[in-house]
This record gives structure tokens, sequence and C-alpha cells, in this order.
DNA sequence: CCGATTTGGTTGAATGACCAATCAGGTTTG
DNA sequence: CAAACCTGATTGGTCATTCAACCAAATCGG
């Protein structure tokens, strides 16, 4: 019988599970979760339409099951890179976004999916509060890097670190977004924008505490060239 | 018989056209997309279900006509609170972002709605290419901001005002999105680090001129207590 | 100035397609 | 042989779209 609890169903058969839970999310982010049918996701998974029915009760607590995949493997990843960063502060920063960018471009369907969960979950509060968690740990995530950042710098900046974090993850949303409806658009180029205020804005922390810019350390974190400090510029020390 | 081209249909009855759009935007708004039926849309206007299909093709092209309908809206309101927008370069930027972020809090349908047309376009040419269009005016609008604010600063900011304007847009879409998902969401507290982000890396164009950080107008443009400069910090001149 | 006729607008029931979810029955496995 | 696993046809409901009929206001011929 399906299982009325969680959405990862019965303790049997965890392989037929990972398997339909993986062809969900590839249909899902293909041809988005109003555009794929029960029949498509078992097609694609090569087993029988009832046998969905069997380990989860509906097509929404299927694409919960697929959330939650998503999300943890998001998170790991981007710890993993994280953890992995060396180097200065800003160098370090920019890797961070590097990271986001990369994933967008690499993986559009997970994006998509993204997408398409927010809307569904808009009518469907076991989904938001999935969303909503998946977005406390990453806030909670993005938060810890910036406060190590922080910590870096000469003085603090004058904003709190989960809300500076918040304003990273809208970016890497909303790029992701836009991305998503404009082929066309220059994700390279935003991104470097988008490195640009990060770290400069970070290394106005220098200037509070009356040191100057690290302009070099800037033009490297986002790629020479960008930076080009007209005469009588502060030099870096 | 129903009109093959344009969603805005035939020249009579203009009252009715409308009537049918704004019901639709308000259902749309309220239920999504998906939630919302024809039959719905139809009471909500107070009329009969088959008189939406006299008019509009179809429920996607009915949808394409609120977007239409949508985007000139906002279009004009974000030109409209620029223009009216005195003061200094950065006074000027702050505004902008408030006038986006009360719009997000005001009309969270709206901003629903956009989030649903961007599902859709996804599967939809051409609800796609009207979404692209849009996004073009919107960046070219931002960009023109960013230009005349870049003109008033002492060094030109080393991005590109496209670029720049992009990563805004991307910020205000992707805080609306959170701010959806999340009820609990602190939009203000968001709003103010990006409004610190966005003005101190335009402020580190004085930086790259050698000059000191307008740190007062700063402080003002995004609210008291937020810069408090360290013993020793520049002071502005 | 008046009936007839066309045209544009409007109705709500009927149509037909689709699809999530169910079920009655098979198959494997311990 | 039972318990878990699996099948694919069936069901019941929903919904966009169509349609036949109705109404009102023009347009027109006499």
């Amino acid at each position: 019988m399906a299982s009325t609890e969680s959405p990862t169903a019965t303790t049997a058969a965890p392989e037929k599970v990972r398997r339909i839970v993986e062809a969900a999310a590839r249909a899902m982010g293909r041809d988005g979760y109003a555009g794929t049918s029960m029949k498509d996701i078992a097609q694609e998974a090569g087993i029988a339409q009832g046998l969905i029915h069997y380990y989860f009760d509906s097509k929404e607590s299927l694409l919960l099951a697929v959330m939650h995949g998503m999300c943890g493997q998001m998170l790991e990843e981007s710890r993993a890179r994280f953890g992995a960063s060396t180097g200065d502060p800003l160098a370090r920063g920019w890797a961070g976004l590097e990271a986001a960018r990369d994933h967008c471009t690499q993986h559009p369907e997970l994006i998509r999916l993204l997408f398409e969960m927010v809307t569904v979950s808009l009518n469907n509060p076991a989904m938001r509060a999935e969303l909503e968690s998946m977005y406390a740990e990453i806030e909670a995530t993005t938060a810890a890097m910036v406060r190590e950042l922080n910590a870096l710098l000469p003085t603090e900046m004058p904003i709190p670190p989960e809300d500076f974090a918040n304003v990273i993850i809208a970016g890497i949303d909303g790029l992701a977004m836009r991305a998503q409806v404009d082929r066309s658009f220059d994700i390279e180029a935003a991104y470097r924008a988008f490195g640009f205020l990060l770290l400069s804005s970070a290394a106005s922390a220098y200037a509070a505490a009356g040191q100057p810019l690290p302009l070099d350390a800037l033009a490297n974190a986002i790629g020479a060239q960008v930076i080009v400090a007209p005469p009588g510029a502060v030099e870096p020390d």
C-alpha cells in the first residue's frame, strides 16, 4: 500500500524509489511540473504507472521528494566548494560566486525545476515548508561564509551577515531566472558585475578603517582589465 | 468569431476585454495560473464562460494579454518614480530601490503572477518573447539610471552600466521571490543590505579617484546607524 | 418611418481530451 | 504461502474549448 507518511516511502526497494525520483527530476526539469504526467515519469523510469503511486501518495509528494534530494545535493556541493576555497577573502568570495554561476549554467534543468517548485509551493503548504527550510539552510551557510570573510577584513561591514547573505542569494536566484527566460543573456558579464558589486562593497571596509582600497585584489578576483584606476588613484599597499 | 490575431482582440467592446483581463489578473494572482480555471475567471468577471473565448483564443493568450498589461504598468510606474526622484545620485539610487521594494510588498499578487508567467513561458515561445522584450525594456530603463548616476560620480564605475543594471534587476527579482516563499522574510532588512551593497560599490568610484568615501551620504541614503565609522575612519568632506 | 435582416455580442450546456489516482489481479522473494 | 512488489487497464473528475441558440442594436429597403 502507498505510504501515508514521509515521501521517502517504505524501507524496501530503495533502488526503485531512487529511479523514480531521478526520472521525475529529469522529466519535470525538461517539461515542467504541469507539463509532465505520471505516465511520462513512469515511461522515463521504465516502470508501470501504478508503481509510482505504490511509493508516493501523490504527484505533489513525488515533487516534494525530488525537491528534498535536490536541496541536499545543492547544499552539499556549495558547502564543499566553499570549504575547498583558499586564499584571501575577496578571492574566496569570488570563488563562491563562480560556483553558483557554473551551477546555473551547467544544470539549467535543476534551476527550472526549482522555479517550478516555487510556483507549486505557493499553493501547497508542505512544499512551502520544505522550500522555507531549504532557504533557511542556504541562508545559514551563506551567512557563515560572509562572517568568515568579515573576520578577515580590517573592519566588519556595517550590516548583519544574514542580510548580506540574503542579498547574495537573491542575486544568484534572480540571475538564474533571467538566464532561464533569456537564452541570450550574458550571464558571465552579469556575474562579473555582481562580483564587483559584492567585493567592492566588502572592500569599503578598508576605507572605513582608513586604509586604501585593495584594488588589485579586486581586479584579480573578478578578472583583469576590469578595474582601471585613473591617475591619482589610491594605490593598494 | 474569436480573433486569431493579437490578444487584444477585436476593436469593439473594449470594456469587456478590460474586465476579463483584470479578472484574470486578479484570479491568477490569487490562485496561480494552473489553479485558475476559465470558469473561475468568468465568474470573477461576472460573465459567461464562453465569452472569454470570444475575445481570446486560449487561456495562454489571455495570460499573454494580462502580462502585456502588467509589463506596461510596471515600466510606466518605475519610469515615473525615477523621473520624480531628486537629490544626489546615491539618494536617487536608493529611492529607486525603495520603489521596487514597495512594489513587491504592496502587490504580492502581481509578483506571483510574474513568476507564474516565467514558469509558463518556459513552455510557450510567444510568452517567452513577451517576457524577453519586457526584460529588455527594464534593462534599458535601469541602465539609463545607472548611467545617470555614473555621470555624477568622480570616476565612472569600471563595469558596463547594462551589467550593473542586470544585477540590480536580478537582486530585485530574487528578493521578490524569496518574500513570496517566505512570509516571515524581513524584506526591509534585505533591502537595506542591498542598498548598502549598491551604493557603497558606487561610492568606490570615489576611492578610485583618490577621494574619501562620502559615508554620510551613504548612511543617509539607507538609514542612519547603518554606517558606523570606527575611530580613524576617513571623514566625508 | 417601419419591419426585415444582418452583425456583433452573449449565454451556458455539451464535447472531448487528459490525467491523477485506484484497483483487481499478477509475480517475485523470503 | 504470505508479504512485498509490480502491472496496466479502469475510473472519476476536471477543464479548455466548442457550439447552437439567443438577444440587441444597427443597417437598410420600401
